[in-house]
DNA sequence: CATGAATGAGTCTTCATTCAT
DNA sequence: TATGAATGAAGACTCATTCAT
């Protein structure tokens, strides 16, 4: 599992900050991939410089184009990469007929909690919210490739329901619904975390309450 | 005496104003700010081009600068100003006594299906979500006059609930849970629409059958 | 005599600073030119803004375009206007005969001390040496009007110079010496003043005493 | 697996960089320089064009700012660049020891007649000049550098002087008067130059019969 | 005569992209 | 591979000039 980049790669850089280190093949890669998440996330495509991205990853600007052709196909390879390690987590959720549909959920939900909110795949997502509809190739890409499968997931989840514990019905027709209040987590630590801080955990524990009404257990 | 110079050899004016269109006042400002509205959504604050602007709102590029100082000004204007006129409704949605919660509540829901879906608004709130970050005098504004007062409106709302119709509980914690499927439907419309068109009616009443779980009365 | 423009017209304002005071004819292109002086001596030529000349002078941007055709003739205009009335008395005092040539050339220091330090012929000066390069009318109109009759001045006066209190032969040859150091002066008030004040009575004083080397009486 | 995102239709480029000659380092520089002094020197400040530079100096209008932040600093370094290699030499005028004072100043007057006069310096003393009530920073630097240091080495040579073969008291006293013919010389070639040539050399000479009133030789 | 809103050519500055080394 | 100096198209902003009122 690659997720949690460390913060420095594991091997030590030696002492001058100068001295041009070898590093690993696709270590640059790795390094270049990481700069521009922080770079497009904190100024957004148009306004994130490329020079910003060559410095932080540590590399000349040129060196950039030996990996990727232009901005644009940095931008969409770097989100499809941080992407692409979750999707499997995610199928797994979803696949596990034995568990209790509800109990299901929670797991989305607590994967959600755990593996996006603060980490690199939160900024992922707001890119796509602000970004995507400028880059229908990206859009299309994570709605095949993320959404219509999270979507699937919880429809599968949700067609175990026999009884009534939730609404099975209406989650089934708009599955959205499971994934509207961590959508709204993540714009909200985006936009207005610095006025009013939100306690995602809790959010999500009031979605579960009234996802479950009370059939449901409380969160821990 | 004014001894006089020998005349100037008539060089071509570098540059020179045509016959305007004189328009009512106020009419060029508003044209400028529903070009700009348009203009900002298509490609983001960024990208977008003055120029553009300019000639959607079909006034020369220096006229931008009579109305607004710079770029950065004009996009906080023109999203205050679009914001403006929903407050009031927003405030007597909320402050309606009489209405039972959870109508009260339908109300709020029917208020953004028809009054921010598909009109100016949708467009705002998009803006919001994804350039909120980078314009923090913007959020501020928007998180004390929009989202504060939307939130305060839906805890006052579930306050008055003394039965268990619904989960005014966890609403009354967590108020945004109220808005986030609004919120996905917005990022939805203006990401994923094209590859997976989604029906808001149909949504929102899912998401108001999980509110008040079968207590409340289907929608029509 | 023209020169000390009061800073403000004799007839007193109205209370209120919006009043469309009727003005003499004349005043207000009296009022353009000293508005014109005091922002092209503050910015230079290219970049005096004619916004800000016309706000100083109390009118419409509009309004200079009545007097003047464009930018470049407001310009030598306004630096003819101010040269005409000095040049009457530069004549006079050459053309007294009768006076000794010493002190006729004390008289030309001095007119120069009072009546153009510190008034807007010293501005005007100064608007000569950084813009006539650019101004071949404006330099040849003060070439011919002001420098060629200010030399001649000074040679007809060392003309009459038959013993050798000075040295009339070379300042026949070369008036100018008589006046490098006024233009040090303004230059000097212009450029370095800030850095170091600089005395121009003494330093004419000084400059008396080398052309008339001892012969000439010291100044009080 | 990196899924590959459908091929980017190729869209012209927005720009690239063409085949750059090579030079030696600093010699592009050298070049801005250059042309900056020649561009701004034609136009004054204000109205210089970079286009004018960046193509005088047969580089890209970008490549002026790999050197140099703005316009403003351009300028400025410009202007200082240039003095910088004449102080070494004012210094060493001042400080020869042996000579007799009335040589040193004739030293000074042809080191200016000759090192000066047609010389990018020429047009230097011009530019600071013309733009020096600007450029605080500017005027300061040559106060500091270039005038004090000048005053500085006449007052020296004027101390040195214990006859009287020349006024040095009030030489001593206003130093600028050694070099106020010298400025006029600048400020004549610049303006009036077309209408009344200036013979730079015979009006030193008559400088310095009227300093020295004869006791001094005559110029060759 | 006077106004000042409107115009649009012109200029500084930025930054994605290229390529000689 | 890697570099980073160089390029030049593009865009924000200014301001002299015009003209309907």
């Amino acid at each position: 599992m690659e997720s949690k980049l460390p913060e420095k790669p594991a091997t030590a850089p030696p002492a001058g900050g100068k001295a041009p280190r070898r590093r690993a093949p696709g270590e640059r890669q790795e390094a270049i991939l990481k700069a521009a998440l922080d770079v497009f996330s904190e100024h957004g495509f148009a306004a994130a410089r490329l020079d910003d991205v060559a410095s932080r990853a540590g590399v000349a600007k040129g060196t950039l184009y030996l990996y990727f052709p232009d901005k644009e196909t940095l931008f969409e390879h770097m989100l499809q990469g941080v992407a692409a390690p979750a999707l499997a987590q995610l199928a797994r959720l979803a696949s596990a007929d034995t568990v209790p549909p509800a109990a299901a959920i929670a797991a989305l939900l607590a994967f959600f909690e755990t593996e996006v909110i603060g980490t690199p795949r939160e900024k992922v997502i707001r890119l796509i919210v602000s970004e995507g509809a400028r880059f229908p190739r990206l859009a299309k890409f994570y709605y095949e490739e993320v959404i219509a499968k999270g979507l699937a997931a919880v429809r599968t989840i949700a067609a175990r329901e026999n009884h009534n514990n939730f609404n099975a019905e209406a989650i089934s027709r708009f599955p959205q619904l499971i994934f509207a209040p961590l959508l709204l987590s993540i714009v909200w630590r985006g936009t207005f975390q610095q006025f009013e801080p939100l306690d995602v955990s809790a959010l999500i524990a009031a979605h579960k309450e009234i996802l479950l009404h009370g059939h449901g257990e409380r969160n821990p």
